[in-house]
RNA sequence: CGCAAAUUGGAGCAGUUGGUCAGCUCGUUAGGCUCAUAACCUAAAGGUCGCGGGUUCGAAUCCCGCAUUUGCAC
């Protein structure tokens, strides 16, 4: 059961490993400025490979067709919806989860964007019993993966991913032959990873340059951090951190192919951004169009 | 049929009382300067101004339709 692009790919490795008899994503939804239909990674995918596709509305009281295929384990990965009791009951070598953070840290919906933003130097792969509660069940096991400095969200995702994919296959024997093993988490341990909500996307240049640098590459390349510049908005995608000095937002230097922003203790870089109604560019091929004085002096984030 | 903006040589842009309007900043190519250079100088190539209609003596510039991209909403 699962849905993002990252479950697809669990799903890929364990397809020809175990028979996966049904699997279960969210309905197809309507996406973007067009509204379109679109169908979740995870159900686009086992359908190109005929595995049968079950997408409930509400899981809570729809998953007779759950209990038709009789399972002998649930693998979840980023579904979307809490498992009622009864599902969690039915298999009978358990409900699993694969879960992009080490639990209890960074429990909920976005644990890889936020283990960037919040400046961490490491995260990883917990495999875990579900229960009731949003990746609350006992853990079976898990990985660590080192973030890099250069890292932002794909790269780190990629990397998961394959932590993700090489524990689960690791862990699966273990749980058919009974060999694996159960640990409680410490409650008073956790952290939380809630979604990415517009807010969070905001740039904050009274904080601190190493805060706002794990920000732009937390969110690229989507959905992207933002600020405003005279009244529109800019999306940032990659940055450097300098050591410039200046009112917090005010643009206090232009580059070769950079525009540097002041911080609380120092001095942002942008070097590639998105403004409203255009594609991606780098601030290279933006200062091209522009006159360059105008920028200097100008603070962002007003109005 | 959610709201809005954009579409000009390889890139980013300028260009509306419609008539030198095809231009700027880069890039590219050739040559030069230099110990050397991503720095500087000179020259050249490169555009059916998104597509299709319409108005007009004449449209990148006005009107209608379509496509694509993007911001917001969802």
């Amino acid at each position: 059961m699962g849905t993002s692009e990252f479950a697809k790919e669990i799903l890929k490795s364990i397809i020809d490993k175990v028979d996966v008899a049904l699997v279960v994503s969210q309905p197809d939804s309507l996406v973007g400025r067009k509204q379109v239909l679109t169908p979740s990674p995870v159900k686009t995918f086992a359908t190109l490979n005929n595995i049968e596709v079950f997408t409930p509305q509400n899981i809570k009281t729809d998953f007779s067709k759950i209990e038709e295929v009789q399972p002998d384990l649930i693998v979840t990965c980023a579904y979307g919806q809490i498992i009622p009791k009864t599902l969690l009951d039915l298999p009978k070598l358990g409900c699993i989860n694969v879960h992009a953070s080490l639990l209890p840290k960074l429990r909920g919906g976005a644990p890889i964007h936020r283990a960037i933003m919040d400046g961490l130097e490491e995260t990883g792969i917990t495999i875990m019993y579900m229960d009731e509660h949003m990746d609350t069940g006992d853990v079976i096991d898990k990985d660590t993966v080192k973030i890099d400095l250069d890292d932002n969200l794909d790269s780190l995702t990629q990397k998961l991913i394959v932590c993700a994919k090489a524990l689960l296959i690791k862990t699966l024997p273990t749980l058919i032959d009974g060999t694996s093993k159960r640990t409680k988490q410490s409650d008073s341990d956790a952290t939380y990873a809630n979604i990415i909500k517009k807010e969070d996307e905001l740039i904050d240049f009274s904080r601190k340059t190493r805060e706002v640098y794990d920000k732009i590459r937390a969110l690229d390349p989507a959905p992207g951090a933002y600020f405003t510049m005279n009244g529109e908005v800019v999306k940032v995608y990659s940055s450097e951190m300098g050591l410039g000095k200046g009112t917090p937002g005010e643009i206090i230097n232009i580059y070769k192919d950079g525009i540097g922003i002041a911080t609380q203790d120092g001095e942002i870089i942008v070097k590639e951004i998105k403004l409203a109604g255009k594609n991606r560019i780098k601030v290279r091929d933006y200062l091209n169009g522009i006159k360059r004085d105008n920028l200097l002096g100008v603070v962002c984030n007003e109005k």
